[in-house]
DNA sequence: ATTCGTGCAAAGACTTTGCATAAAT
DNA sequence: ATTTATGCAAAGTCTTTGCACGAAT
C-alpha cells in the first residue's frame, strides 16, 4: 500500500500543471515550490513507484535522460516533437503509414518511435 | 593534422567489420584484439575525432548509451530498427511521407528520427 | 506500533579531463 | 625536436542505494 505524502502530492501537482513530459531535475524544481527540502533520491524514488502504479510513463528520447508523463497522455498513441531551442518536449497527435514499409524481409516489426526536431511556436519567432 | 596510430586503426577496424552502429564498450572489445592496452578513454577521445573528421556518425536511440556507425553508412538518409531481444541495431532504408502533419500550428520541423522495434530476422524463428 | 517514505551521503555506471609519458611526424 | 595521442587516475554527471529518522496509517 503506498502512501500520501506532502511530496509525492508535489511531484504529482508538477505534472499536472506542466502538461508536457518532464525529467527528475526539471520535477524537483517545480515540486519544490510545495515542498522546499524535496530530495532529488525521492524524486527518482517516487518516480519508480508511479511508473509501477501505471500513473506515469517513461518518455524516452534519442541521447537524452528519461522524461515522464502522465499515463492520461499515453493512453492514446502518440508522438514528441523536441524544440532544438528551449529543449522542451511536446506531444503530437496522430502517426503516419507506410512505417512497415522500411522493414527488412524478415524482421517482426512490435513498436515505433517517431521524433520530430525543429522550433516551437515560441522560440520560432 | 591527425596521426596514424595503432589504436586509432583498430578502431577503424572494429567498424568497418562491424558494419552496424557500435557502442564504446563494443569498440573497445573489438579493438582490443588488435591493441590489447587500448583504454576506454582512448576510444572516448578517438570517437570524438573521428566525428569531427565526419569519418563517424553518431547514432542515439530513445533510453540508449550513443552509438556510432561510419560516415559512409549516414550519408543517406536512414532509421534504424532495434532487436528486442539480441539488442543489435539495424540499419533501415527509405522514410515515410507525412510526417510533417503531425506538426502542431506554428512549429517549424528541421529534422525527425523513427526507430522500430521487433525481431530481427535471426531472432524471429 | 508498525510500516513505508524521506533526506542525506555514499556508491555505481558512464563519460570526460589533467597530467606525465610515449609515439608519430 | 616538436607536436599530438595514450594510459592512468581523478573528477564530473546522472541515477541508485544503504541507513537512520520521521511521517503516515
Amino acid at each position: 500500500m503506498q502512501r500520501q505524502t506532502p511530496q509525492r502530492k508535489a511531484i504529482e501537482a508538477a505534472f499536472h500543471s506542466a502538461a508536457r513530459p518532464l525529467s527528475p531535475q526539471e520535477i524537483l524544481d517545480a515540486a519544490r515550490k510545495d515542498v522546499p527540502a524535496l530530495n532529488l533520491a525521492t524524486v527518482y524514488r517516487t518516480l519508480k513507484r508511479m511508473v509501477d502504479d501505471r500513473e506515469i510513463h517513461p518518455v524516452e528520447l534519442p541521447g537524452e535522460a528519461a522524461r515522464y508523463e502522465l499515463q492520461s497522455a499515453a493512453e492514446y498513441h502518440h508522438h514528441h516533437f523536441r524544440c532544438g531551442k528551449c529543449r522542451a518536449v511536446f506531444d503530437l497527435k496522430g502517426c503516419v503509414n507506410g512505417l512497415k514499409k522500411l522493414l527488412p524481409s524478415g524482421f517482426r516489426m512490435t513498436g515505433h518511435d517517431i521524433i520530430l526536431y525543429g522550433l516551437c511556436k515560441t522560440c520560432r519567432t
